[in-house]
DNA sequence: CCTACCGATCGGTAGG
DNA sequence: CCTACCGATCGGTAGG
């Protein structure tokens, strides 16, 4: 990852992390091809041929940025689903996590480019960013077998985890952060709607 | 193909209509930026500067796509809510048309695009689509309503309004149409999943 | 990480 | 709708 030659004391920048973030949050806001080099160096206070520096191609960045967003991603809903708590709180805790990584600050812009940008990674890129895709979205897969155990939900099928991950990802289109709906509230109304009101709070 | 100069009796291609149809597949498969001119004058047997001929500008034609796409949705829709069927027969049928224009062979290309390349239109082009499309949400708030006065629905807001959108829409990133599933059975399964089971089929 | 640059390609146009 | 073309811009590189 690193890719430091002397190693400066504490507060060396990291020029090649600066780099990724404003790649992400311009391949989020103007898409990947809309995006030119010239921008994203512009963005990190560097002349046009600079980020090559860092990074061999466009291509490249872009990978970096899609793989960050899947890796934030699944780090915060595993964190969730091991969370030892009912299979509801459970699974509430990973719609939480998954909605802070695609609308907060932290994530958004890897998180939006990952699920709108891939398709412009190069076939072999891309099929490592599905391989890590399958392996999250197994995760969900086994939330929702949970709370059909519990009585919870009528249809775990493979379908209805794709209706989830729709009804999750398409919030990108519509949330904003100034609006009058918390992340949190989001979570816990797409619980209610799929599962009904619980029964003791 | 032809490209007849001399006005033919009954068959006359509609290059306009040609040049629509190629450069909505082609923002659907590559996106608005990444599609030149030459990529779609060469689709429908032109040379580069002849698109301009129909069309003032790339944007132009971008507009003439996503047009296309929320007017033929818009329309399906319409009809299948006012086919005077019950609540749940309807909501099904509402949910068919929409996932027939995404997913079926005649629209997909045109909505895909209105559904993600409409951001690279200018920002008055923008606001007139907007406002279709608000127009078209509206239809489906009143399903909802109509589905929560007769019992089947406990949460007929505007998040689940657009959960529900999500649920819809995002299929076209995993629907294949050599896949198992047809439309008409993705429309059921998500009626059962929102709706549970009918109580008489 | 900058300067200076290159070949390729882009959207669009003039004139027929 | 074609031919011929233009200015602008793009991703990327050589050499420091």
């Amino acid at each position: 990852m690193a890719a430091s030659k002397t190693k400066p004391a504490a507060e060396e920048p990291n020029r090649r992390a600066d780099i990724v973030r404003a790649a992400g949050r311009l391949f989020h806001e103007k898409g990947y091809s809309a995006t030119t080099i010239r921008d994203i160096a512009n963005a990190v206070g560097m002349r046009s041929g600079s980020p090559f520096y860092h990074f061999k191609t466009k291509h490249d960045m872009l990978r970096a940025v899609v793989l960050e967003g899947i890796g934030k991603i699944d780090a915060a809903v595993a964190k969730a689903a091991h969370s030892g708590k009912s299979p509801r709180a459970t699974f509430e805790a990973m719609l939480r996590a998954h909605l802070q990584q695609l609308l907060g600050e932290q994530g958004r812009d890897f998180a939006a480019a990952l699920l709108h940008e891939s398709r412009h990674l190069e076939p072999a890129e891309l099929a490592a960013v599905v391989a890590l895709k399958d392996r999250y979205e197994t995760m969900w897969q086994k939330a929702l077998q949970d709370l059909k155990r519990a009585g919870l939900i009528a249809d775990d099928s493979q379908v209805a985890r794709l209706f989830l991950m729709g009804a999750l990802n398409w919030t990108v289109q519509w949330y904003r952060p100034d609006g009058s709906r918390t992340i949190a509230q989001i979570a816990r109304q797409l619980a209610g709607f799929l599962l009904g009101k619980p029964q003791r709070p």
